[in-house]
DNA sequence: ATTAATTTTGCATGTTCTGCATTTTTTCAT
DNA sequence: ATGAAAAAATGCAGAACATGCAAAATTAAT
C-alpha cells in the first residue's frame, strides 16, 4: 500500500492502461461499426485481452462507451463547499464544473468521437448521465451546506434544482459543441449558464458566443 | 386503423391491459424484491402469460418499471407549438408539461410507487430519463420552431437548453414530491418552474409554497 | 361456420454478466 | 536473485436477457 502520490506503482498503471484501452477501443470500434454492433469479445480482442477481464474492468458493456472520472464528482463537490460566498450557488457550481472540463478542451478528439456515439445511441447517452447523476445526490447536498442547511437525506428542492439542472446545461453544451463542430467548447458553456442565471427569457442574450443561427 | 377515439376494439383494450399489467406486476415486485431481482420469467409469472411475450411488449426488461406514453410526446410538442404568443418559450413548455402531468395526480399511489423504485434502482431512473430524452429532442425542435427557426436537424443551444431543462424540472419535481409525501404536486412543479424562470437566484422563494403565478 | 388477421407461445440461438477455480504476473522480503 | 505472497487474468459453467421464426390459439369479419 505504500503507493506514493504521483507515483504510481506498475501494477496500478498497468491496470489503468488496460482500462483506458477497452474505453477507447470501445468508442473507435462504436464509431467505425455502430454501437450495437460492438461486442465484449471484439472489445476485448482489439486490446488483447480476454472478455472475462473486461467485466473486470466494467460492470456492464454499456460503461466502456462512457469514460467515468469517479474522482471529478468528489473535487467538485468541495469545490462547490469551498467556493467563495460571493457566488451565488448556481455560479459555484458553474465554476466547478468547467475547472472540471478543461479536460475536455484537452482531449477534444476524443470526446468529440465520444459525444457522436453517444449521440448515435441514446440508451448510452443515458447511461453517461446516469454517471453524472450519482453525482447529482452529492453535489444537491454539497449546494445545500453552501448555503447552512443541515445535512440530511431530505434535501430541500432549490439545491436539487440547481443541481440537476446544472448538469443538464454540462450536458446539453457538449450536445451542441458536438454538433456544432466549428464552436470551442468553453463559450457555448458560458452561455448556457448565462441563459439559466437569466431565467430563459424568451430572447436569448448575446452572451460570450452569440446564439448560432442559421 | 378505423378505431374511434374512446372506442376501441375488444383486442386493443386487452393488448393494454396486459402491458399495464406487466407494468404494474413489475413495480410491484421491485418495490417487494428490488429490481435486480425481478426476472422477466417472474413478470410473466405474476401476469399469467409467457416470458415470450413479454417481450413482444417491452424491448427490454427495464421498460416494464419506466411505463412511457409514446403519446405524450407528441401531445406535449404540438401544445408548445400551438401555444398562445405572449408566452415565453419556458412557460410554453411549462404549460404543456403541466397539462399531461395531471395523470400524475390521479394516479399518485402507482407513481410514488415506481418513483420510489427508480430511486433505489439508479439505473432504471437513467432509463426513464431516457425516455424523456427521446422526446427532448423533438421538444427542442417545438421551442425552435415556435421561435420562427428554420426546421432542422441543428438546433440552436437556446431550444435545447429550454426543453432539457424544463425535463430536468420535471425529474427534479417528481423526486422532490416522492421524497417529501406530504406536499401534493402541483405547487412543488410550479415552484420549479418559478425558480427557473427567475434565474436560478441565491435566496430561493419558500419552496413548497402555492404556486407563484396563474 | 368458415376464413382471415392477430396474438401468443415454444424452440433455437446469440449476447451479456456472474461465480469460482486455476494460471499467470507483479510485488515484496529475504 | 530467489522464493513466498498478493493481485490480476483467464477458462469454464451457467443464469438471465433478447431476438427470429414458425406453429398454435385467439379474435374479428363475412
Amino acid at each position: 500500500m505504500g503507493e506514493r502520490t504521483g507515483a504510481l506503482g506498475l501494477r496500478e498503471r498497468k491496470k489503468r492502461a488496460t482500462r483506458a484501452a477497452l474505453a477507447e477501443a470501445a468508442v473507435r470500434l462504436a464509431a467505425a461499426r455502430g454501437a450495437e454492433n460492438v461486442t465484449v469479445e471484439a472489445i476485448s480482442a482489439e486490446v488483447g485481452v480476454s472478455p472475462r477481464t473486461f467485466f473486470n474492468y466494467f460492470e456492464h458493456r454499456d460503461d466502456a462507451f462512457v469514460m467515468i472520472d469517479s474522482d471529478a464528482g468528489r473535487r467538485v463537490r468541495s469545490a462547490v463547499v469551498a467556493a467563495p460566498a460571493r457566488l451565488s450557488p448556481l455560479e459555484a457550481v458553474r465554476d466547478a464544473l468547467a475547472a472540471e472540463l478543461a479536460d475536455v478542451e484537452d482531449r477534444h478528439e476524443l470526446w468529440r468521437l465520444r459525444a457522436e456515439v453517444l449521440q448515435q445511441a441514446p440508451h448510452l447517452l443515458v447511461r453517461s448521465l446516469g454517471a453524472h447523476m450519482a453525482d447529482e445526490r452529492g453535489l444537491a447536498e454539497a449546494v445545500a451546506q453552501r448555503l447552512g442547511e443541515p445535512a440530511g437525506d431530505s434535501v430541500g428542492l432549490y439545491p436539487r434544482l440547481v443541481a440537476a439542472t446544472a448538469g443538464t446545461a454540462v450536458r446539453v453544451a457538449i450536445e451542441h459543441w458536438s454538433a456544432a463542430s466549428s464552436e470551442a467548447f468553453l463559450p457555448i458553456f458560458h452561455s448556457a449558464f448565462a441563459q439559466l442565471a437569466a431565467g430563459l427569457p424568451a430572447s436569448p442574450p448575446t452572451t460570450g458566443a452569440r446564439p448560432a443561427d442559421h
